[in-house]
Order: C-alpha cells, then sequence, then structure tokens
DNA sequence: CGATGTGTTGACCGGGTTCAAACAATGTGG
DNA sequence: CCACATTGTTTGAACCCGGTCAACACATCG
C-alpha cells in the first residue's frame, strides 16, 4: 500500500506525492490548549506566515529529504536558514563521543538553523523523519530583505521567540512530570501541532521508534512502552490494528485528564 | 559591612554603589569550557556589544531594580525588550495555581522580555535577584532601528539565538546529568557567566536559597543541600565562614573532574 | 532459515523524593 | 536583653519511581 494512501486515512488529508505536501481534508479540531504551556498557542495562521512571506519577499532554493536524511550536521559552517514546507524533522544533539540525543521536534512552517548564527556554525544536526521539504535562505540576504521588508523581520523574530518559549515551556514540563504524563504530553504536543496546521488529531502516526521517543523526553525506551502501554489499558489511547506507530486518541480531554491523573511532581514553591 | 565591600571581597571587583555595576579587577581567568556544551563558549566581547551597540544607536530607559523586583510579570502586554546592564536576573515560570519554577538565569549583557513576541504578551516574569538596572528599549523602536543598522540586527538575531543554543544545552544537562552533577555544573556554569563578564570565579556568592536552586535544577533542596555537602566533604568547594552562600572554588579543574566522576546517566543511542 | 531491529513485559536495584526532626540565622516585640 | 516566630539549612530514614538487565514476541530482510 503506497504511503499516500496510509496518509490520508492516518491525518485526514490529501497527501500530494509531488510536491510532498499534505492538505487537510477536514477542518481541524480547534480550541486545543497546552496543558502546562504559559504561552497561549499560536493563532493558527501563524505558520502559514513564514511561509508566504517568504516566498513573496526572498529568493530561496527548495531541497527535498528523506527520512535520515540531514538538513545540516554538527560542526557544518552556517549561512543559511531552512524553512519546513513539509515534512517532520529533529533537532539531534551529537555528544563527543558519538551518541545522539533529540533535542527537539519541528513541523511544517517551523524554521531550523537558528543555533548556527551566533557561533557561525552549527552545534546540532538536523534530522528528516519522514520525506519532506525544506526552502534554504541564506542569512545574509534574509537579512538584507529584513531591513527593507518590516514584516519579514517581526516575522523572523517572532519565529525565534517562539522557539524560546516553547524550549523553556518544555524544559519545565520535562522536569516537573513523571514518566507517564511526560509520554502523554508528548502525545498531546503532537496532536497540537496537527492542530495548528488543520489536520485530524484523533489519529497519530508517530515516525519515532520508542528508543528516539524515550530520547527526545530522557526516559528509557522501556518506560515509553510502559507508559503507552498504560495509557492504551487505561482506555485513553488505542493502537492501531497492525504497527505500533499508529496510534488513535479517541478524546483529548481523557488525555489531558490522564497527564495531570499522573500525579505531578510537587513544584516546590519559590520563595 | 556594606554590600560593596562584600561584592569586592567575592568577586575581585569594585562595585560602584552610583552606577550599580561592578568592574573587574583582576582579569578574568579564561579558558574556561563547558563540559557539556557543544556550542563553543563566546567571545568574551560578546556580552559588551550589545550594551556598546544600544547605547550607541538607541533611545533606552533606565530602571534601577532591588532584589525581588520584577522587570515584568506574567500576563503584561509587552512592548518592550530589557537588556541588563548590571544585576543577576531569574526567570520566572507561574503556573496556574500560582507556584513559580526558575526557568534560567540571566548576567549583565543578557536580553530579557522574548518571550513576550509572539504572542504580545508575557509569559512568564523575569525577577532581579539582588540590586540591578536593566535598559528598557522599545520593541518597535529596536525594529526600526534595525532596519537601519544592520549590526543592531545582527546582535539581536545572535542573542536570540545564543539563548536558544543554551537553552538546548541546558535541557541535556538537565537530561543526562545525575544530580551531584547537575549542581556541580550549575556552579561550573555559574563561573563561566563571571568568566565571561571578566569576573574573578573562584569565589561565588549563590544569591538563591537552595530551595531555588532546587527549583532551577528540577530537584529537591534536600537534594541540593546533600550534593553540596557531598562536594564540600569531597574538597570540591568550601564554604565560607558564616553564611552558606558564599562558596569558595579551589579549583575548576577538580570542578568538572567531580562532575564527570559523578557518573553520567547513560544515553541511549539513537538510531 | 538465521540475523537484525523493534516492541513488550518482568524482576531487581538504586538514586532521589518524601517525610520528619533538629539546628542556625535573623528579626520582632515585650 | 530574652522569648518567640520565621526562614533557611542540614541530616536521617523509608519509600517508590524509573533505570537496568534479561527474556521473549514479532516483523522484515537477506
Amino acid at each position: 500500500m503506497p504511503r499516500a494512501v496510509k496518509w490520508e486515512t492516518l491525518h485526514g488529508a490529501r497527501y500530494d506525492t509531488r510536491s510532498r505536501d499534505f492538505t487537510a481534508l477536514t477542518p481541524c479540531s480547534a480550541g486545543l490548549q497546552p496543558r502546562t504551556g504559559m504561552v497561549p498557542a499560536l493563532p493558527q495562521s501563524f505558520w502559514r506566515e513564514s511561509l508566504t512571506l517568504i516566498e513573496q519577499h526572498l529568493p530561496f532554493g527548495r531541497r527535498k529529504l528523506c527520512a535520515q536524511d540531514r538538513v545540516y550536521r554538527c560542526g557544518d559552517p552556517f549561512d543559511t536558514l531552512y524553512l519546513i514546507s513539509s515534512g517532520l524533522f529533529k533537532i539531534v544533539n551529537t555528544a563527543p563521543d558519538g551518541r545522539e540525543q533529540a533535542a527537539g521536534l519541528y513541523f511544517k512552517g517551523d524554521w531550523l538553523g537558528f543555533d548556527g548564527i551566533p557561533t557561525g556554525s552549527h552545534g546540532c544536526s538536523a534530522v528528516a523523519m519522514d520525506l519532506g521539504e525544506v526552502w534554504t535562505i541564506r542569512y545574509d540576504a534574509l537579512l538584507r530583505v529584513s531591513a527593507n521588508v518590516p514584516m519579514v523581520m517581526r516575522v523572523l523574530l517572532a519565529a525565534m521567540s517562539a522557539q524560546l518559549a516553547h524550549n523553556r515551556d518544555t524544559m519545565l514540563n520535562m522536569g516537573s512530570l513523571r514518566a507517564d504524563a511526560r509520554v502523554a504530553d508528548f502525545l498531546l504536543q503532537w496532536a497540537q501541532a496537527l492542530a495548528e496546521r488543520g489536520l485530524r488529531t484523533d489519529q497519530i502516526r508517530l515516525y519515532m521508534t520508542r528508543a528516539e521517543i524515550g530520547s527526545y523526553l530522557r526516559m528509557t525506551m522501556e518506560s515509553v512502552s510502559r507508559a503507552l502501554s498504560r495509557m492504551a489499558r487505561c482506555g485513553v489511547i488505542e493502537f492501531n490494528e497492525a504497527g505500533r506507530r499508529d496510534i488513535r486518541i479517541p478524546d483529548l480531554a481523557a488525555l489531558t485528564d490522564f497527564i495531570q491523573s499522573s500525579t505531578e511532581l510537587e513544584t516546590s514553591p519559590v520563595q
């Protein structure tokens, strides 16, 4: 069965194999709010702004990638930023001994490559997790255009700030949520990312192994597996028939309840 | 004994009570490198760039703060950014139930307030931990000037990217270091921040309670206390006579060794 | 068929949280 | 000045979550 059909079944979206993009068939279920995030969710149109703005005002290249392809590697010299036009990407931090840890997930409309700006070379790698496409935008060109088109600068700064805020919330979650809740929150954030982009949120395909999820959530694959099993037993999620990477979320509210019921760590009051 | 004198003793710096700034008496011990950071340390002059550039090109206000004063609060509308001209600040994330968690520490030359850019209102609070001063810079004015002075935009983007990279490394550390190592790494990073600003690194005054440190490192105050006690027993650090918040670090190399000897968590290889 | 990669489950153990008690530093009011 | 309260710090003891190790199921691929 071709992948495109699977996508359609899974996310209720039409997958165009030529452009490697998917468009929603059903209006997304809006109103999702992050459980722990202090930052209100961005307006749904936000992720689109970067793409349309860049398209209008900047010369850019297109680069298609297959699963496991790297947009850039740790150590590469920095001179261009990348804007995800389709697909799903992760940032991995490569330790000196060669082992890797996932440090972030990025979807359509997100930028990649900021980490190279201050030092001039990339401090981590960006890896495609499926078919995908990025627009390559030279940093100096972007700066020049930003000076003339205020909106470009605004969007760029907003995108960076949003990443900062998102990282901050992620840090808090990882510090204050127990294993089960972390996994549940991970699914919830994934659903939110889909919702913001107009896709169905009740069915999710994880393009990650348990080990990868564990790397991202700072826990072992065994714990991830156990957490998912427990959630399935509680009926919060369901595994699709074959393949344990397709997950149905019957009720998002039940998922958020599950997060809260998985007793959080005490957050000691400060001062 | 006035606070200024204490500062001089502690950090080998002259503290000017009028400007509330300190200037190094002794050239700093350079060459400090982060243990886990994949991002090479910024050049020592980096923190200065923001300050000099803003001073030259932008109108800005000065705002002095005492310990526990808030630069901005969670929920405040966003329209200005803040540049730390002196002092030490922390970012706290206020949970819906009112409890707070420290999410970051910021020193002279660091920017505050980015989190308000995408949403137009602040998602966290910035709190002074001691006497300090920030320069207030209106965001729209900054954007206007950035368009005309490329260097201002470069520095702004570099500062934001540096925060992103720093957050990423912090996340990794918190996920991969054990309690003792986390506390040691915390001290090391503090020393680095002082070193980058030309201050002595062998003596550190923590303007934080154990509970605050624990909040920042995502662990209980008991664990922080135990870790510090262990480090003191090993001779890696020494407490100053009175008051357990003044810490001497006889040998920074010993501190890094201590971090590595505190067995790290296994980082599972990905893919 | 074996080899390999992935996912699940069980048993065990250890580090860090939790709970509790005691002490130190500081301030307050009589 | 002392009694007292408050806050911060230290240390001990018990518990428990999640890491570790191991065994096994299952799929794909050569």
